[in-house]
DNA sequence: TATGAAAATGGCACACA
DNA sequence: TGTGTGCCATTTTCATA
């Protein structure tokens, strides 16, 4: 049986976890180099290593979130169906054929087995992805709008250093989708140093955040537009449009990298 | 209302589109001279491009999808949760955060409404996430291994000439995971002008595929090792473990470029 | 858009266990 | 033999204008 299925039990080391690790969190914009001076190995090692991993099907694919409400007022939209078990494979496959479906999800379940995710410019295109999802022998189940989807890395592949810095220290929740969190800056992030009048005009802070104090060194500080941005202080954010992953990224140290500079073991 | 949210209606072109369309399919291994080649503009433009469709959020992230199963025998687990809509934005934050997270998508219903995708190693670590979510304030309704996971384009995006080819023509499900499958050999496959042996032998053909059949110019071939593919092709391909995604690889355009090559609108 | 400097990639030969 | 490394030509990126 394991003949023909080599790859079943792929055994991976630390480097491939690192690896894997750091492609989760950004599949674009990290290289090579980037990765291997994280782990004390070669740039060639670490290009070997992905080919391997592409080639046993650990890594599947590469994609791009796309926020398709911004780009044209596009509707995404989860369709939870049903599939019969014997087809499922095949269903999937053509399903993801459909135009406009973007996402396909095959669970092991007896009842709403198939989630669709598909994309329509109006209503209309989606009743007509709706109708080519019948056609193919999907039941639907329910018919949802996706309000938004954020994804993370493995954290247990990530960097030892279990810094959990860049999560919200707290979250108070107002009417609407205002909020308030308290963020704890990081120390390699991209707001740090900047004024808050620079990091408004640079668009390093957008523009429905307003910094409502900064607390530092125990003393909490009255925010002017002169403010300079220091790591280690704990800043208050109010959000008009409610805080999301991306809302805080000024705030964070940068994807790939570990929070602190990783001892190199072999120099 | 529009005025703090400037991106709202931004609204793209042509390029942008295909730009998306390509990141969709390939986030990694698509460089900018490329989808330039496509689209007939310069290499520099489609990078500001992509800048400016990152700075305006409507290209969220770039991520890997990786197969734990495959990696240390992970499972993968979708917990569908009840949140309360106030604290949707917050809650989903916090629980992207839990370790073994993945990925969490935010819909727009009363009941189930937020999806969360956890990898685990063992039962155990799953219900410590289970924990983690419960303390959070979401009430877990459902919990589903997720078997596998489709991502595509955008198919609108993409380029104008409607080739569904690369799609099984017709799929017969047999006893168990088997199924039989007929494919048009794409003009630009990988394995075009293989012979079956050289494909087998070189990785190009899946261990668990057989070619059971060739129709070629309305005749029917009986496929020996000494066969060469052809292009237009209609291979019959009977597949033990099931058909996938990526199992019929082989048989389609690579993934970024169109099927034929597109006319420059603009020298 | 173009151009030049810096960086990353892919391929290959070699060393090492 | 397989895995890591160093070096090469080529490609891609990034920051100038």
């Amino acid at each position: 049986m394991a003949s023909h299925r080599p790859d079943s039990g792929y055994r991976l080391d630390e480097i491939d976890r690192r690896i894997i690790y750091a492609l989760m969190a950004d599949a674009r914009n990290t290289s090579a180099p980037m990765i291997a001076e994280e782990v004390s190995v070669s740039p060639a090692t670490i290009r070997n290593r992905i080919d391997q991993l592409e080639d046993h099907g650990i890594i599947r694919d590469y994609h791009t979130s796309v926020d398709f409400e911004r780009a044209e007022g596009g509707l995404t939209t989860l369709f939870q169906c049903n599939v019969s078990v014997e087809n499922r494979e095949a269903i999937a496959q053509q399903v993801s054929a459909i135009p406009g479906v973007i996402n396909v999800r095959k669970l092991m379940t007896g009842r709403r087995n198939l989630h669709v995710v598909a994309v329509g410019a109006d209503t209309q295109s989606l009743e007509r992805i709706g109708r080519a999802l019948s056609e193919l022998g999907a039941e639907i189940e329910d018919e949802d709008l996706v309000q938004d989807e954020i994804s993370r890395p493995y954290t247990p592949y990530g960097p030892d250093e279990t810094a959990t810095d860049p999560t919200p220290t707290d979250v108070i929740s107002l009417t609407g989708d205002a909020n308030v969190v308290e963020v704890t800056v990081s120390s390699d992030s991209e707001i740090r140093g900047y004024t808050l009048e620079e990091a408004g005009s640079r668009g390093v802070l957008p523009d429905d955040l307003l910094i409502v104090a900064i607390e530092r060194d125990g003393t909490v500080l009255t925010p002017r537009g002169e403010t300079t941005i220091r790591a280690d202080d704990v800043v208050t954010v109010l959000s008009r449009d409610g805080i999301d992953d991306r809302t805080l990224h000024s705030f964070r140290p940068p994807a790939a990298e570990p929070v602190s500079d990783s001892e190199p073991i072999d120099p």
